[in-house]
DNA sequence: GTCTATAAAGAGATAGAC
DNA sequence: GTCTATCTCTTTATAGAC
């Protein structure tokens, strides 16, 4: 039976991805992981022997669960428009108010591992479904639904786009705030 | 061994851009260039003796100069709403139908020279100012045309990076489909 | 589990022949 | 203008001490 993950782990992954987050896949250098998990290169290849590859797939991992958080609300609020609401909110905080990049925009660029890819497409369809699911339930059509939800994907992460651009988070943010329309009408 | 005639300008930065688009810039290797390029490493120094940053600021130029082909329609058509069909079908296409990756969300990851990320967030102004010059002449507020190109920027962006993570431009064609109501209600 | 040391390959960049 | 050859530094990865 494999070892549940601890906090200790948690914390690992969260320094590895500020790193992965902020350069890519193939930006992202031992060097860089190591010193921000203060672990020397060495000691990261005794955690992962798959090395860069299955230290960004532990990363997608922990971004996966951290995600089942955040989309709690929308999934089990009983009114579907404060669900939403309350999960929008702590999507914001988790990107800082849209000035942080999005590791599902970053990491799975042409150089990273496929599959890294294929974790990263992964994470990003639990997102979608959970939106495409709170849609449905708030009256539309499957086909409607999914449609908003991938639209509601791609202005968030368009949004982060141009808050690394320009440094400023308000487009982010102001998908963020439409969401509840977006998704429900 | 005589080697292939070397390629117009256009054409190099055109190669080079298709290895920036898809790695971003710390994952484009000189090896990588030289290979899209069919020059050696060397013949690319000759031709941008700063190097990498350099062959980035050049690809940099090119997307702007064909921006500016894209924005055409949308910048002289008399008609505010069929300048920018006209200009959302030439971005469509300019993008493989929302398959391609984009320039301005790939390029400008941590570890990109300053001087690219400026250049890049230049490119992604040129587009925003050309989107809220015609929703103002639209009828709609300064503040309004300008929060409605941002975010027909972030929406289009996003698409992208929807379309990278699952090989599907239709959110990509939604946005662009949508630009006539965003920009001009 | 973490470290030092080091191997092996790849990176960016330069010199000089043609 | 393009090439071959080479330099130097970085990067990934492994070996083995503690």
């Amino acid at each position: 039976m494999a070892r549940p993950p601890s906090v200790q782990d948690d914390e690992l992954y969260d320094r590895l991805a500020e790193v992965f987050r902020t350069t890519g896949y193939e930006g992202a250098s031992l060097g860089a992981l190591a010193e921000s998990t203060g672990l020397k290169r060495a000691s990261l290849y005794h955690r992962f022997p798959d090395g860069k590859a299955q230290m960004a797939e532990a990363v997608m991992g922990r971004v996966e669960r951290l995600f089942q958080d955040l989309l709690e609300p929308m999934r089990t609020d009983p009114d579907p428009r404060t669900g939403v609401m309350r999960t929008a909110e702590r999507i914001s905080a988790f990107y800082g108010g849209g000035l942080l990049s999005c590791v599902l925009d970053t990491l799975p660029l042409s150089g990273a591992p496929e599959g890294v890819r294929r974790r990263a497409a992964q994470v990003a369809e639990v997102w979608i479904s959970a939106m495409a699911d709170v849609a449905r339930r708030g009256g539309r059509s499957p086909e409607d639904a999914r449609a908003a939800a991938e639209d509601a994907f791609a202005w968030a992460e368009g949004g982060l786009v141009y808050g690394r651009l320009f440094d400023d988070g308000a487009p982010f943010r102001r998908a963020l705030a439409r969401l509840p329309e977006l998704l429900l009408g």
